[in-house]
DNA sequence: GTAATTGCAAATACTTTGCCACGTA
DNA sequence: TACGTGGCAAAGTATTTGCAATTAC
């Protein structure tokens, strides 16, 4: 975790980004936490909260975004969800639709070779994917019953 | 297409739903167009432009997703996109994150068996995954050079 | 007749921008 | 010092709800 974090560190550095109390804290954050977080989220945890307004961590995501150190992701919240972007490493994920619970697959992803086509016969370019599934965790399947 | 819509209506009316000229006219667009649109491409969208207020479109698009005949997409605009289900078929997208184009992929979906296992391995209930290519189109990489 | 559906208006949620002050390099 | 960054306030966009009037069955 605390490589991880100097990694990411590095990264934002060397990629032109300056070394502030948000930018440290916000990598901290998505490190400890390493699940995709909303906006909200992200704003309301620990030393952000305190430290930072909401829209400072807005825009430092967005530039974690431009930089490709962090993804945005389309979870089928009404807010948008932010995950690490870590070279070598590739997610996808469970969500409930009854509780919003959202889980990691560890599962080899079968799409890689399906992207390979795809960037071969389209021409397109920085081509990457998002696998999600969705369905009713057994919890909420019971609890309706 | 006539023939999609008729089943539509058929497989709307049967779940409870009434006639009503808003829901042949949804219909009638989701039908024509055969692609996801947003609330706002619908009710901007031929007979519902005309007839129907945006919070009509918006309440029958919850329910038509209720009853499993739309379903919900989050393809990482700001505004969700609704694309009909028909039984036995299956869509994955590939998006320009730049203009934000979105094409239907025709090659076969690699995920069903992956989809199988964690059915089988979390018990989660009605399953379903969502798979979308994004990247930069060959029209935007060469305007952006 | 009854319950589902509709339209209009208003409220909410989340995101985004403007502007000036501040801090890092 | 210069330019990226931060805070606060306000605007923008999309979604969602309340309620009374209307319509399908």
């Amino acid at each position: 975790m605390q490589k991880l974090y100097e990694n990411l560190l590095e990264r934002a550095r060397s990629s032109g980004l300056r070394r502030t109390k948000a930018l440290e804290a916000i990598l901290t954050c998505l490190a400890d936490h390493n699940r995709p977080m909303t906006l909200g989220d992200l704003s309301s945890c620990g030393h952000l909260s305190k430290q930072c307004d909401q829209t400072t961590v807005f825009r430092l995501l967005q530039r974690l975004s431009d930089k490709g150190i962090v993804r945005r992701l389309g979870l089928h919240e009404r807010a948008a969800y932010f995950a690490l972007l870590i070279p070598g490493t590739h997610r996808d994920y469970l969500i409930c639709t009854e509780c919003g619970s959202i889980e990691a697959i560890d599962a080899p992803c079968p799409v890689h070779q399906l992207e390979e086509e795809i960037r071969q016969e389209t021409g397109f370019q920085n081509l990457y994917h998002e696998l999600e599934f969705f369905g009713t965790c057994p919890k909420c399947a019971s609890a309706q019953s």
